[in-house]
DNA sequence: CTGAAAGCGCTAACAA
DNA sequence: TTGTTAGCGCTTTCAG
């Protein structure tokens, strides 16, 4: 059973001639020892490659510098973009401050509660990272309950812990519709997804602000299921109304792939016959013809605010006494015109 | 420093009023458990909600149930197929046998190697697995000098362990030359990037050993850079010259998306006038008009067979005799043409 | 400034 | 079948 034991303290306190716990203040409590002392014991420990064993570490201070992310099922029909690009910006921010990311999926027939409560109970991380959380998330209740640490990307409820960032879908949205106003667009549709996620919901919001404030008439149009086909139904019969709108608003990128492709069998020209912007800036987007108008997630942003409120939440035991909520960065190209 | 102690082993002893060691046999030896105090202490353990702490555990025991994986930087101009599915496989793949990912990324001004040494110096994990294995990877040799388990998506050294699994590019390319020869087309182009990872090497041996079969006219060129921009000026490059072939084979569906931006640029209609197959299948290939043929690699049985060979060598302490080469999966689809 | 002692929670080996 | 003893490697008192 491999038993791979590696070199430990004591090992470094003999090389040393000085006892384990001169080894252990050289690590933790620098200026406790005397200079000298702490440059030949850290040469030392250098030349060893002495590193604390993480297990006996945690043992004794019941910290563990791991973040457990509940990793979303990513779904190749409609794939979360978040797992590119937001995974990689928060494996980068929690790098910076010393934490690591434990992915955790619930076993088969276990619940996403469940799963939690066994990394809790097993005292395996210091702290959670949700993402797509929902308005009233389940996780968000049980981790409040439990008095557990954790950070969300997406609003929680007024009585939970504010621990939470977001980005602005709503104004983000509004400055979209906005961009279509300015360019003399009356008649302007909203593209969603049936689901209810809220991010999905502060999307609609934003469009049906944005259609007031510009005095617009707008149209609201659902994809039934996530395949393209579908999509792609439902697009052209948004394209074949006979009040046909000039402009349309995806509340996804991949919801604009379908618009991309029924306007191609409509005969319709976007950029030309008819205006498109979306949401969420995928790397595919600057490869669209013509290049897709949207909103790009500031995901560093998010990811190190997450990533300090989290430390923070974990370190000064306080939680935070506000939510954060981040602008959409509005990437304009020429889907929507000259 | 919060000290979130939880229920201990020593609380449900006391509360069942057996020692210790019973609650630990009852987890980790029921059968030298009298049946009815087996029982008594589970129900015991369920309802107190008892799991053993992870780091106690892994002190002791020497093994940890987690496995490193040094998340490749995902760079959005030129985006790694893997992030998306890879992970979402590997996660699943683990989950099922008990063991969780952890995250790995070299701090700012850290080796890959160092980052390695730390992470097995501090006993944090039990194996690493590797993505984007090159032929004589630093990692690979790293990994093996030090004796540490690891399994590797990404053939390995004859003389290093062959705890790797690969996805058979040159077969798979060969299939897809074989199925444009067989629609009649004599020049067939190969478009790639200008890296040398092996994978993509091995798909343009595929390439060359496709031509040769078919006794077909094979010409070969690589995008300079990573941006769209610099891709379609190479692909209307191939598509302008004066024998321009009548087929491309793209050495990833990135790539493709370069071919399809040129060729409507040059009023060329792909499935039609030129036929594109390409490398990957990434979830957007069906948005594609027309929709890319293309090769998919089966992340399930990679990521399955990984897991299984990691947990082998953890386990067993037993290398696999030789790596597995699994075929990739043609998808056909119209821009090969009618 | 350094050393000795105690114990974090668990399990393997042995004793009863 | 169950309980006792010891110790995994570390850090936190508390003495020296």
């Amino acid at each position: 059973m491999a038993a791979r034991r590696g070199i430990t303290i004591e090992d470094v306190a003999r090389a040393a001639g000085v006892s384990r716990q001169t080894i252990s203040n050289a690590l933790n409590a620098p200026q406790r020892l005397k200079p000298e002392t702490l440059e030949r014991v850290t040469r030392l420990i250098e030349e060893l490659g002495y590193r604390p064993d993480q297990s006996a570490r945690s043992l004794k201070s019941g910290t563990r510098r791991i973040i457990a992310y509940p990793t979303p099922v990513d779904d190749p029909a409609n794939p979360n973009p978040l797992m590119g690009g937001f995974l990689e910006a928060v494996v980068a921010s929690a790098g910076e401050v010393g934490y690591r990311i434990l992915l955790l999926r619930p076993r088969p027939g276990q619940s996403q509660e469940q799963a939690l409560d066994e990394v809790i109970a097993a005292r395996t991380v210091d702290a959670f990272l949700l993402s797509d959380v929902m308005r009233d998330d389940p996780r968000v209740a049980h981790l409040t309950a439990a008095g557990f640490p954790f950070a969300a990307f997406g609003r929680t409820m007024p009585d939970q812990p504010q621990s939470w960032v977001d980005v602005d879908s709503v104004q983000a949205v509004i400055e979209l519709v906005g961009l279509l106003a300015a360019r003399g667009h009356r008649r302007v549709a909203f593209l969603a997804s049936v689901g209810a996620q809220p991010w999905m919901e502060d999307r609609r919001d934003g469009f049906r602000a944005g259609v007031r404030r510009h005095g617009l008439v707008g149209q609201e149009f659902s994809a039934p299921g996530d395949g393209p086909a579908e999509l792609v139904t439902v697009t052209r019969e948004l394209l074949r109304g006979r009040n046909r709108p000039t402009a349309v608003v995806a509340a996804g990128d991949w919801l604009a792939l379908g618009v991309y492709a029924a306007a191609r069998e409509e005969g319709i020209e976007i950029g030309a016959d008819l205006a498109l912007a979306a949401f969420d800036d995928l790397p595919l987007t600057a490869f669209l013809h013509p290049a897709l108008t949207t909103v790009r997630l500031p995901l560093q942003r998010i990811a190190r605010a997450l990533i300090g409120r989290l430390i923070q939440t974990v370190e000064d035991g306080t939680t935070p006494q506000a939510g954060l909520l981040l602008p959409g960065e509005l990437v304009v190209r020429p889907s929507i015109g000259p």
